[in-house]
DNA sequence: CAGTTAATTGTATAATTGACATTTAATTGT
DNA sequence: ACAATTAAATGTCAATTATACAATTAACTG
């Protein structure tokens, strides 16, 4: 058995990219950078690719590490590959983006990285390519949630049509109109009324909704247009 | 300068599933793969990432030896990083699709690697993970030109309505009526009206269109709604 | 109980989609 | 010359969906 010989091998990273909703606005989960180069600046959470070890499952495993959470909303963004992106030594990133409940994030398992939630809109300077890999991935949570049902998946179980539109205001940096939003979310069929409130936000109080998970299932990949023409706005 | 010690390097090579159109059948190009581990058998066109190259370039590269076309339509498809993918050595591959017009194709430069054009329904066995590549390609492509003009990529410059919706009808493997078809993509704006007409497929003839070049740039990523929903066919 | 706030629901019009048939241009055979 | 044939091009109606816009309701506050 010969191997591939002259061949140049090269390191090959997992870059996470990490999405949070706070309730007003869209967040990333940033660390700060714990080793050379670059380190103590800001860069997205990420590591090297084990012998072993399949990107989903590095990608997983880097995630768990870094928030506690398995299970989450995850799907591969881009394999970055310019030459001269990391200055010490040719290194490949297959970058992820995920989607997460901010609520459920447990702060206390990454004090070691120095974790934080910023708001896309008052991101600092990004190590080596990482502003364009979250440039990029705001990109895709814009195309994708214009025609899929994933903007879910940063909400909490139960949350109402306000709250979702707000949601979709972050993401789209624009507005809705109220009557048109909630006629359209919900002739998904997707969403199912509770009998409480949440009451916090007014004095009315809006209803809760959970996902039916049947229908989320089956209709996830399917095209519900929740935005017209993302490109067209702004 | 220290570099990252401790970690794995790894090979990385650029797989490219090229798809073609002939007229009445979507087409991929494949080659006889002429060295081992599994010479001789059906694969995709590839190589390896060299050390002063991005993706794209090698990727351009590699679609050029095969094909001796440039600036064809190409983009990242997904990188495969499957630990057993390749049993000879840990590669991983950054899968490119490219779309291109059959008849731009220069057989003679590509002797050397025995390229063949083959119908996606008549694919033979191919190495390694290269089937669940080009299946992971064709649901893009079907994705992607549901929404965005892409499939004229596909066609010489000049081409009729009918071709372009057997083009359509070999993507998703269905029939469109013929009147909201033409309704639809006349719609668009984007096609141009030519004097003169195909005869050789009629006795009528059908007059030939092109592409209005700026507007087909300024509405590329634009959402057309070529087809509803692609997943509820079939 | 009046005032305030935000949630909820409704309606009319325009635009788009989907189903369906007829007319037209050009060739072929008589 | 003309009838037959073939596939291209075009038209209409109903149903659905999108857009613009305003009134009502629930629950709290003073």
């Amino acid at each position: 058995m010969t191997r591939y010989s002259r061949q140049t091998r090269m390191l090959v990273a997992i870059d996470c990219i990490i999405f949070g909703f706070d309730g007003q606005d869209l967040k990333l989960l940033v660390i700060k950078r714990g080793f050379e180069p670059e380190k103590g600046k800001w860069s997205l959470m990420g590591g090297f690719v084990q012998p072993d070890e399949g990107f989903e499952e590095a990608a997983s495993r880097i995630l768990k590490v870094l928030t506690g959470l398995e299970g989450v909303y995850m799907e591969q963004l881009f394999a970055f590959g310019n030459p001269d992106r990391d200055p010490m030594e040719r290194t490949i990133s297959v970058a992820y983006f995920a989607l997460i409940d901010i609520n459920a994030y447990r702060q206390q398992l990454s004090e070691e990285y120095r974790a934080e939630w910023i708001s896309l809109s008052k991101l600092p300077r990004l190590i080596f390519d990482h502003a364009e890999m979250v440039a990029q991935a705001q990109a895709r949570l814009r195309y994708k949630a214009a025609i899929h049902p994933i903007l879910f998946e940063l909400l909490p179980q139960k949350f109402t049509i306000p709250q979702l539109q707000i949601l979709y205001e972050a993401v789209y940096d624009t507005v809705f109109d109220k009557r048109n939003f909630s006629r359209k979310v919900l002739s998904t069929g997707l969403l199912v009324k509770q009998k409480d409130k949440e009451r916090a936000s007014s004095k009315r109080g809006a209803f809760y909704y959970k996902l039916d998970k049947r229908k989320y299932s089956a209709k996830f990949h399917a095209f519900l247009n929740f935005v017209a023409d993302p490109g067209k706005l702004n």
